[in-house]
DNA sequence: TAGATTGTTAATCGATTAACAATC
DNA sequence: TAGATTGTTAATCGATTAACAATC
C-alpha cells in the first residue's frame, strides 16, 4: 500500500482528534465534522479515508472506534519504537517532557548530552547519557529514531553517529540541512525559516 | 510578484547558507555548490533564483553578496518586525533564546505567561508579561507576529487574543489546529505528527 | 574551441478540489 | 420520497525535474 505523505500526516491528526472527540460520548462522526475540527475540507477527509480501504456505516458517519483502530493498524508498528533525544537544552527537554507517556507505540528511552552535570541524571523521567556513548547505548537500547536538538555545529556529527548505531529515522531540529544514507528517513524542521516565512507574508499583507 | 511558498522557504535557507559560506573568503558560488550544501538539486536552486530576477556573472557563479542582498530585499521588511512569544515553558524559552539577536529584522520584544513567578522577570533578555495583558502589550509594542507555545487547551484563546491585538502572523507550536481570520497568516508545526510520520517510515523500512 | 554553467520551457509528478452517481 | 452523506473519477493546481539552447 502506497499512501501520500500528506495523507500520513493527516491520519495522525485524525487519530488524535478522534481520541479527544470520542471522550465526549459520541460513537460516530461525519466527514464534515472531522474536517471542521481540523480546518480542512470534508472531501479531503473522505479521500484520505478512502486510502485506508475503510468504509463507513452509510449515512451515520464513521464509527470512531473503528476508524481509530484502522489508522493505528496503518501507522503503528507492532512493537514499541524506541526514540533517543540528542541534546538536552530547552528544546530537547521540551520534546522529551512533552512526549513521555503520550504515545503508546513511541517511547523516548534515552537522552544524550555533553554536559557532565546532566549525564547520569534523569530528565523528564528519562536517563541522560554522554554523547560519547551514543552508538553503544543506542544499539543496546534498540533505538530506531533519533531526535537532534544539539547546537548546529554538532548536527552532522550526531547524525553520523546515529546512522552508525543503526537508527532508521532522524528528526532534525537544527538549522543545518543534513545528508543521510538513503535507508534513513529524515524529517527536518527549521524554526528560523518557518518564522521568516511568516514574516514574509506579514510584510506582504501590510504593503 | 508571486513566489511559490516552497521557494520562499528555500530563499531563507539560501541566505543563511550564503552568510556562512561567505565567511570563508569566497565571493562567488555555483548553483551546484549551493545545492550540495542544502542537499537539493542545482536546477532547483537556479529556478528559485530565476524568480528573483537576479542574474549571475555568467560562468563565475552567483555573486554571494549580491545574492544575499536580493534575497533580503524580497524577504525582509524595511522596518523590524516585532514578535511576541506566548507561553514560556521549555519550548517558548528555547525559541526565545535561540532567536534573540539572530535576525536583524525579526525581534522578539515580549514574552507572556500565566505563572506569577515568571511575570515581571526577564527571560533570555526579554521581559515577561502576564497573558491577561496580552492584547494591551501587543498593541503598545506593535507586535505583528505571535508564537504560541502554551498548553494545547489554551491555544485557541491565545490565538483569539493575538488576532484582537492586530497580529498578522501566527506560528502555532501546539497540537491543536487553529482557525484564524483570513488576513492572519498561520503556520503550524505539530511535533507529534512529525514524529509519528518518521515512525511510520521506519516501520515500513523494517517490514 | 571544448567544457562548464546558466536561464528557461516543457514534461512530469504529487496533491487538492470539483463534480457526481450511489446509498440510505 | 427528499435530503444528506459517502466514495470515486476527472479536472485543476502547484511544485519538481528533464531537456536544451545560449553563454562564456
Amino acid at each position: 500500500m502506497k499512501l501520500p505523505e500528506k495523507t500520513i500526516e493527516r491520519l495522525s491528526q485524525y487519530r488524535r482528534t478522534l481520541l479527544n472527540f470520542s471522550a465526549n460520548g459520541r460513537t460516530h462522526i461525519f466527514s464534515h465534522e472531522l474536517a471542521a475540527l481540523l480546518n480542512i475540507t470534508a472531501v479531503q477527509v473522505r479521500r484520505d479515508i478512502m486510502f485506508l480501504g475503510y468504509t463507513s456505516m452509510q449515512r451515520k458517519g464513521y464509527d470512531i472506534k473503528e476508524l481509530i483502530d484502522v489508522i493505528a493498524t496503518l501507522l503503528d508498528d507492532n512493537e514499541v519504537i524506541n526514540v533517543g533525544v540528542v541534546g538536552i537544552g530547552h528544546l530537547g527537554t521540551a520534546i522529551t517532557a512533552y512526549f513521555k507517556g503520550k504515545r503508546a507505540k513511541l517511547d523516548i528511552v534515552a537522552v544524550f548530552d555533553i554536559d557532565p552535570d546532566k549525564i547520569g541524571s534523569v530528565i523528564a523521567g528519562v536517563s541522560c547519557f554522554s554523547i560519547s556513548q551514543l552508538e553503544e547505548v543506542a544499539k543496546d537500547m534498540n533505538i530506531s529514531i533519533g531526535v537532534i536538538t544539539v547546537p548546529p555545529e554538532h548536527a552532522a556529527e550526531v547524525a553520523e553517529k546515529l546512522t552508525q548505531a543503526g537508527v532508521k529515522g532522524i528528526m532534525n531540529f537544527t538549522t543545518v540541512p543534513l545528508n543521510v544514507a538513503s535507508d534513513v528517513y529524515l524529517e527536518e524542521f527549521d524554526m528560523v525559516t518557518s518564522l521568516e516565512k511568516v514574516a514574509y507574508f506579514v510584510k506582504k499583507q501590510k504593503g
